[in-house]
DNA sequence: TCCAAGTCAATAGC
DNA sequence: GCTATTGACTTGGA
C-alpha cells in the first residue's frame, strides 16, 4: 500500500482517532474490502464489511494499517475474546465475516497476539480490524445477525436439502464453509495430512537443540532416519522456529509488563499482556506440545520403520526438550521452551528491539535495530522469580547458539557483520 | 535459494 | 459445533 497522502501529524491524529474510538459505524461500503481475490468468499456478499472505513472515504485497509498508531494487541484480543465469549460468537464466524481469516487464523491470533513492533503490515491488519470492530457499537449485533442469518440459511438448505445442487449460494447470509462445500470440484485427491508422532517430534526438536538451522544435509539424514520427506523436516524446522519465535514474544511481554510495572507511559500492550498472562491459556500450549505427545492422532503415516526413537539422529543436551516445560507448564506460564530462534539479523531489520524500552513511536515507521545486547537483554526485573530466570537463561543460551550460526554462515559469505557488540 | 511471516485447512478433543 | 494445534503453503525480502 502506498504511503498515505496525508502527512504530518494531522493524518496520525486523525487515524488515532479512528482506530481507537469508537467509530460512527461500520459503513458497508465496498470500498473496506481490501481482499485479495483468493480470500474467502466471506465478505464479498456480506452486509458487513471487514472494515468500517467511515470519514475515511478511500482509506484501504493498507492505509489505515500504515498509519495506525501503535496498538495494544493483547489488549485488543483479550477484548474481543471477552465479546465473543460473553455473547456467544464464534471464532469462525468472527474470522470470516470481521477478519477474513480462518477459524485456525483467528484462535491462533487470539491465543498468542503478537506486540505491534514485531509485526509486519500485513500482520497489523487484523489487528486493526479488530480495533475498529471493537470500536463498532453495534459490531455484537451485526455479528448475531450474521449468525442468525447463517443459521436460516442453512436449515433452508438442510429442508430444501439433499437436492444440493445448490451452487453454494451462500449470498447473503454468510456462507458455510463448514463441510466440504468446496466449490472447487477438481481438488478430489488430496494427499492426507502428515501428521508425526511424538517420538519423531522428539528427535526433530532434539535435532533443533542441536542446531536451529540444519544444513541440507543434516536435513537430509533426519529425513532418511525418521523416515520422512525432507520437505517436511524443512518444514517443521520453518514451523518450529517460527512458533518458538512467537513463545518468546510473549514471554518479552510478559517480563517486560512485570519488570515495568506501570513505570510506563507506554501506550502498548504491557498492561492489557498482563492481564491477559493471568488466563494462561494462551502461550503454554503450542511448543510445550502438552497436548500432543504421546497420543499420535490421525491417520498418521506410517511410523518410523525400525528405527524410531533409538534411532534419534541428535543426543539431546542436558537442558533442551521443551516439553520438560510442558509438564510443569500447567501451573505456569512460563515458557515451554528453552531456546530461542532469534536471528540477529532478521531482528535487527525487522524489529526495534524489547518491548521494555517502549520508545516505539506510533505506527510502523523505521525502527532501530537492536544491538546485540538489547536483543540478550529480556528484562531482569523478571528474575525475581526463580523459574523465570532459569528460562529467560536458557533463552539466552539458545539465542548465543543461534548467533554464533549466524555469525559462522556470515563469515563463510564473508558478508559484512554489522552487529555491534 | 533460504528464511520469516502470515495463513490455510485438516484434525483432535472437548 | 466449537477451539487449539500443526503440517503445508504463499509471499516477499535479502
Amino acid at each position: 500500500a502506498p504511503e498515505s497522502p496525508m502527512s504530518s501529524s494531522e493524518s496520525v491524529k486523525s487515524l488515532t482517532e479512528l482506530v481507537q474510538q469508537p467509530c460512527p459505524a461500520i459503513e458497508t461500503s465496498k470500498e473496506g474490502k481490501v481482499q485479495e481475490p483468493g480470500d474467502p468468499p466471506a465478505s464479498d456478499s456480506q452486509p458487513t464489511t471487514p472494515l468500517p472505513l467511515s470519514g475515511h472515504s478511500a482509506l484501504s485497509i493498507q492505509e489505515l494499517v500504515a498509519m495506525s498508531p501503535e496498538l495494544d494487541t493483547y489488549g485488543i484480543t483479550k477484548r474481543v475474546k471477552e465479546v465473543l465469549t460473553d455473547n456467544n460468537l464464534g471464532q469462525r464466524l468472527f474470522g470470516e465475516t470481521i477478519l477474513g481469516l480462518t477459524q485456525g487464523s483467528v484462535s491462533d491470533l487470539l491465543a498468542r497476539p503478537k506486540p505491534w513492533h514485531k509485526l509486519s503490515l500485513k500482520g497489523r491488519e487484523p489487528f486493526v480490524r479488530m480495533q475498529l470492530w471493537l470500536n463498532d457499537p453495534n459490531n455484537v449485533e451485526k455479528l448475531m445477525d450474521m449468525k442468525r442469518m447463517e443459521k436460516k440459511a442453512y436449515m433452508k438448505r438442510r429442508h430444501s436439502s439433499v437436492s444440493d445442487s445448490q451452487p453454494c449460494e451462500p449470498s447473503s447470509a454468510g456462507i458455510d464453509y463448514s463441510q466440504g462445500a468446496s466449490p472447487q470440484p477438481q481438488h478430489q485427491l488430496k494427499k492426507p495430512r502428515v501428521v508425526l508422532a511424538p517420538e519423531e517430534k522428539e528427535a526433530l526438536k532434539r535435532a533443533y537443540q542441536q542446531k536451529p538451522y540444519p544444513s541440507p544435509k543434516t536435513i537430509e539424514e533426519l529425513a532418511t532416519q525418521l523416515n520422512l520427506k525432507t520437505s517436511t523436516v524443512i518444514n517443521w524446522f520453518h514451523n518450529y522456529r517460527s512458533r518458538i519465535r512467537r513463545e518468546l514474544f510473549i514471554e518479552e511481554i510478559q517480563a517486560g509488563s512485570q519488570s515495568q510495572a506501570g513505570a510506563s507511559d507506554s501506550p502498548s500492550a504491557r498492561s492489557g499482556r498482563a492481564a491477559h498472562s493471568s488466563e494462561g491459556d494462551s502461550c503454554d500450549g503450542t511448543l510445550a506440545e502438552t497436548t500432543d505427545e504421546g497420543r499420535p492422532r490421525g491417520p498418521r503415516r506410517s511410523s518410523p520403520p525400525g528405527s524410531h526413537s533409538s534411532g534419534e539422529p541428535l543426543e539431546a543436551p542436558p537442558n533442551s526438550a521443551p516439553k520438560e516445560d510442558a509438564s510443569t507448564s500447567a501451573a505456569s506460564t512460563a515458557g515451554p521452551t528453552g531456546e530461542s530462534p532469534y536471528r540477529p539479523k532478521e531482528s535487527s531489520e525487522k524489529s526495534p528491539s524489547l518491548p521494555s524500552t517502549s520508545s516505539t513511536p506510533a505506527g510502523p515507521g523505521p525502527q532501530k535495530p537492536p544491538s546485540l545486547q538489547s536483543l540478550f537483554s529480556f528484562p531482569e526485573a523478571a528474575g525475581s522469580k526463580n523459574t523465570r530466570d532459569n528460562t529467560l537463561r536458557k533463552k539466552k543460551a539458545a539465542n548465543l547458539n543461534n548467533i554464533i550460526h549466524r555469525l559462522e554462515k556470515a563469515a563463510s559469505r564473508e558478508e559484512p557483520v554489522e552487529w555491534e557488540f
